[in-house]
DNA sequence: CGACGGGTTCCATTCAGTGGAAGTTCTTGG
DNA sequence: CCAAGAACTTCCACTGAATGGAACCCGTCG
């Protein structure tokens, strides 16, 4: 590092230079508070959030002060710091989520009512499945999934169907690097992957079987906009060992078509 | 759009001093897209923001970069921009939201299906009930509420019901200011107000009618924690003209009951 | 009691952020 | 087709806001 003659510190160590401006640290502060896995949300200290965002603690302490004062972050009775209601009122007006969401939720409600399973929506973002919705019962099955979890694109349902629906370079990108393999299940060669995607594209469903989680499968159907464009897809998780029935995949076609009719889609090709 | 510009002229008309931190001036820039009214979430210009936040072009043009590049907002084809959905992410994993939406939605939806009528989850939030929730069919009712949104305590049922169980400085602060008036229907007079809560506190349902929106009214009921401290309300908004039905407010109860049940509440007292 | 780990405050230093202005692109309309 | 204008982008000299090391505070533990 030849080119700046930065600040530098006397000290042997010769500590690298923090050339983040004040708005990446602060994003940098509430990115420590993204939550690891499928664990359950939580909380940081001062000390925590400093060591997770790499900044000192005096400025960590400042720039926390000015995410409380806003709203972003919260002080519990305990000291404690977690994200605050700021961000969720925020979070929620987002509109792709917003608008897709209270478009689909009614379809997502009539699927949950007539199949009794969970019931997901998901659209893709980057090389992910971003979960936007989640319905659920009282019993159902335990899962990964929650709502603004991510999850990889070849080993769910809703996320082969959006893969199966993207641009060539984004499959191709995707299936370039080597997908993870979960489960004995887990499709993960690339060439059988394509293949699936063919089916997918074909058939207009996809269904899926322990490939994420051990005693569940699933079935998932794209939603079209007004364009004809896939912009999401919804599943229904049941458990592996429930016949196959075939009520259930078209409680799924159903759902993903009222969604797509209510979004503007008319079925022009196909 | 709140608070001005934090602008001072100067005598003779001398420059104005801006004393805000560059975190407030991000923060500024999030706040113009607060969605005003009931309004469809929305899209700004560069420009705009600049003029909302009360920066100047240069700077904004530099912040929203910033924010673009963390994923807090987005630029869309056509130049404009809105939230990111880094925000949506970040924004749902909000601790309270997050476990009390979780917990409640099955609960939620049970009471979707027996009544047939919108389902709102609300907590409070300062001055307002805050709706956490909304379950609604194809059909029901023109609403004003939605997901994210803010509607004031003395002319909504949820309102209402947390205001009965808010700390008696709140109430006091609360009723201090003068109500609005929406309907001719809306309750505002303070004593009145205070003679309905205590009959909310002594029944456990508030029961609205055309104080917000015409011809529809709500059936509220309170959430408790473990500690029975009322933390949310759940309420059904029917239309006005439908006959009294003491099946609803029943399942009201039992879906506020439910989901305390869930939250560890043992109706120690009561 | 002393030490320690977290949190808070202080303040001299300096460099990141500022914003006016000039440059660029896209529209409008004459 | 070009002129006028609006919206956006880039530039850069200046400066005061942000920085972070150090000192300080406070509750806890052995």
């Amino acid at each position: 590092m030849s080119g700046k003659p930065a600040q530098r510190l006397a000290s042997g160590g010769g500590a690298a230079v923090d050339d983040r401006s004040v708005a990446a640290r602060l994003f940098a502060i509430l990115d420590a508070f993204a939550t690891p896995a499928g664990a359950t949300s939580f909380t940081l200290s001062l000390t925590a959030i400093a060591q997770r965002a790499g900044l000192p603690l005096s400025t960590t302490h400042r720039l926390v002060a000015e995410w409380v004062g806003w709203g972003g972050l919260t002080r519990q009775d305990n000291g404690q710091y977690s994200l605050g209601m700021k961000l969720w009122e925020l979070g929620v007006q987002t509109p792709t989520a917003r608008n897709l969401r209270t478009i689909a939720l009614p379809y997502l409600e009539d699927l949950y009512e007539t199949t009794r399973e969970h019931v997901h929506l998901a659209i893709l973002d980057g090389r992910d499945a971003l979960y936007l919705e989640k319905l659920s019962g009282h019993h159902a099955v335990r899962l990964t999934s929650r709502v603004g979890a991510r999850l990889p694109l070849h080993s769910t349902g809703v996320g082969l169907v959006l893969l199966a629906h993207a641009p060539t370079d984004v499959v191709q990108d995707y299936l370039a690097t080597s997908l993870e393999r979960f489960l004995p299940g887990t499709v993960t060669e690339p060439d059988a992957v394509r293949r699936r995607l063919a089916e997918i594209r074909l058939t207009g469903v996809a269904r899926m079987s322990e490939e994420m989680t051990l005693g569940s499968s699933s079935i998932a159907a794209p939603i079209r906009d007004r364009t004809g464009l896939v912009v999401a897809a919804v599943s229904i998780v049941i458990r592996t060992t429930d016949t196959a029935n075939p009520e259930q995949e078209r409680a799924v076609r159903v759902a993903a078509q009222g969604v797509s009719r209510a979004l503007g889609y008319r079925r022009a090709q196909q």
